[in-house]
DNA sequence: CATCGAATAT
DNA sequence: CATATTCGAT
């Protein structure tokens, strides 16, 4: 059962449209390197000792990213935990330490401009086009600063269906280690994923990731496990002069 | 000993 | 710039 097909529903995908089945993985970008196709048993030595190709950050991937870093607290917030949480197959805690790095990053300077508003920080010039473009594509929990489970007892979160977005692209090899793409759409305006052709290309696609915010917190807020059968949807990137940062579905967060 | 995280490297 | 790797601190 190739997973490319059980993320995403076949009425699902008819429902939107879908080139059906997307090449799996290329959706997140998880890489994983060649699960020993030679018969040996240490698997997991291999994995863990190969080296992946590079994680792409995909705004799916970011998304998960922030929920589960929203729904732990800043206290509970590190690498490993958020790991955890986000059960995306194949990601490691380094991938998540070095995000997590960069969003910090961002959350700080997002602060010292006026208050939180990324439309204010980038137009501050604070923030800088490609900041926003991650970052503030997607929703940024406000109040980041104040620990929800933070005096809480560990969270005993729920496992949650690892998911495995692997990007099998066996790309270029090593083209000059300089610069590769850099891309940066110039400006806000454009939407996210940008130049397909002319330059850009980046191969977008999505999955449909057990949603986070399934956990039982400490208060009673429990909800239908129906209620949340979609943590993220098919994100339409509509242009044509206006920008939309309509997030028309919940995320099972909030 | 594990892992965090700022600094640094690619 | 985005992501990876290093390395001292906890």
């Amino acid at each position: 059962m190739p997973l490319s097909q059980t993320l995403i529903t076949p009425d699902l995908a008819l429902a939107f449209d879908l080139p059906s089945p997307v090449p799996a993985a290329a959706a997140a970008a998880i890489p994983r390197p060649d699960p020993d196709p030679g018969g040996a048993g240490d698997e997991g030595a291999a994995a863990r000792t190969l080296k992946r190709p590079r994680l792409v950050w995909t705004p799916q991937l970011h998304k998960r990213f922030v929920d589960a870093v929203a729904h732990l607290g800043i206290k509970n917030a590190v690498p490993k935990t958020i790991m955890q949480l986000m059960g995306v197959d194949g990601l490691t805690r380094e991938n998540v330490a070095s995000h997590l790095q960069k969003y910090r990053l961002y959350l700080k300077r997002m602060q010292q401009s006026s208050s939180s508003s990324a439309s204010a920080a980038l137009a501050g010039g604070h923030i800088s086009a490609a900041d926003h473009q991650l970052f503030a594509s997607g929703p940024v929990p406000h109040h980041f600063l104040s620990p929800r489970g933070a005096a809480g007892p560990d969270p005993p979160f729920v496992p949650l269906v690892p998911v495995n977005p692997l990007h099998h692209h066996h790309h270029h090899h090593q083209i000059g280690q300089q610069y590769y793409y850099q891309r940066q759409m110039g400006h806000f305006g454009s939407a996210a994923s940008g130049g397909v052709g002319a330059g850009g290309g980046f191969d977008y696609r999505f999955l449909s990731p057990p949603p986070i915010g399934m956990q039982h917190m400490g208060m009673g807020m429990g909800f239908p496990p129906a209620a949340s059968s979609f943590g993220e949807q098919l994100e339409s990137e509509e242009r044509g002069g206006g920008r939309r940062e309509l997030t028309l579905f919940p995320t099972g967060d909030d």
